[in-house]
DNA sequence: GGCACGCTGTGATGAAATTCACAATCGCCT
DNA sequence: AGGCGATTGTGAATTTCATCACAGCGTGCC
């Protein structure tokens, strides 16, 4: 619903949880824990345990019955499964407050995503330092990228302009996009997108205001 | 899945998808088109023209057969139903990186979502003005809600402090969190929390790129 | 060694969401 | 005035996702 296309089998959901996965993962690794059951992780997370081992089930086997799974094992292949087991190049395109506490943020490398360059079309922003991060002009993206060979990128930018920075980005041999202007995209079939929105966010969550009757 | 309790008819992607609406019905205003069809919809968002029938069609009848609908009534009517027709104060916990770029979005005030009060624990910035907002000290956010009244809550802060500002947010009252931390909440029952991470769209856009059998 | 328990992986079942398809309605055109 | 093309609202069919339930395996205990 949120992407242009999808892979033949592995259902979008799934996916959504193992990036949750990962990350639980990774803190119990930090907590020493060594090994743990779906049952365990129903418990921790909320996530039905039959509900993981299917999404596990989709890319192969990974516990011992009786057991369960070994943390560290399976925190290293969902990464690789995710293809974040290696620096991922990222650009992100929009440098304004929201695109400034992107680059900022720390669990991005953490998580193996490197900003490899930063762009806007306001020239007061264009040569300025952000982090260590030079912002370079909107109007470089396709050569820059020649360089940096980025195959995601973060669309920061007002919802007038994003389509523009879309086409540009795919011209730039884009491959897929993490949209957060308040706009649907459209791309080629072959770019998967997808967007967060805040707004959308909100309103479902003041709908939900609604359905308290105490005044 | 998102949510941890929902209303007893409505399905979550559908209030998903008339946020959508909402913001594709106001741009439409704003370029004085006075009626649409759902086939429309369907060509200028990619959403189904069947799916955009059927979410209304929870909430009554908006159109008008052979014709269509019209844009500013539907726009004002998927706003009440949203209750983002009058303004909703809103409480911002983390005034770090992300935090910020949120009291600064302006997104937020057109859509009648407003902060009213930012909160931090760092002693460095409480008092700090940003934007035309004092960060608070996160020990009062009961106190001071008693006067706000923010029934929504953003949490901001890093992971390992998420659920503690939690259980503060709704212990002074608030009743649905959006959530930026990547860690999942535990929460009672009535509370309606939704989770953003970009850590998860990533994850999910970079397990995308494997597709590409580009080299 | 064999038995009992715990946990995985997965086919079968159930629920939810999306899409289809069509009867009912509206406005226009003649 | 009456018929026709366009479009809605919605039950039914389809597809997608979540859950159940159990066979099979691995482990440790007796």
């Amino acid at each position: 619903m949120n992407s242009s296309s999808s892979s033949p089998k592995v259902p979008i959901p799934t996916l959504e949880r193992l990036a949750t996965y990962l990350r639980f993962l990774i803190d119990l690794e930090a907590s020493h824990v060594e090994t743990i059951s779906s049952t365990d992780v129903e418990k921790q997370t909320g996530i039905n345990a039959a509900q993981f081992r299917k999404d596990l089930s989709y890319f192969g086997e990974f516990g011992k019955p009786g057991v369960g799974y070994n943390v560290q094992e399976l925190q290293a292949r969902i990464a690789r499964i995710l293809k974040i087991d290696q620096l991922q190049p990222i650009m992100v395109i929009g440098a304004g407050n929201l695109g400034s506490a992107l680059i900022g943020y720390p669990g991005l490398t953490e998580h193996k995503f490197h900003i490899a360059a930063a762009f806007d079309r306001d020239p007061a922003k264009i040569g300025c330092l952000q982090g260590n991060l030079m912002i370079l002009d909107e109007a470089d993206v396709c050569t820059v990228n020649a360089d940096i060979g980025a195959r995601i990128a973060i669309i920061c930018v007002p919802a007038s302009a994003a389509q523009g920075v879309a086409d540009t980005a795919i011209l730039a041999g884009v491959k897929v996009i993490l949209n957060f202007a308040p706009i649907i995209l459209r791309v080629p079939e072959r770019i998967v997108v997808r967007n967060v929105s805040f707004l959308q966010e909100l309103a479902v969550l003041s709908y939900h205001l609604s359905s308290d009757t105490k005044k």
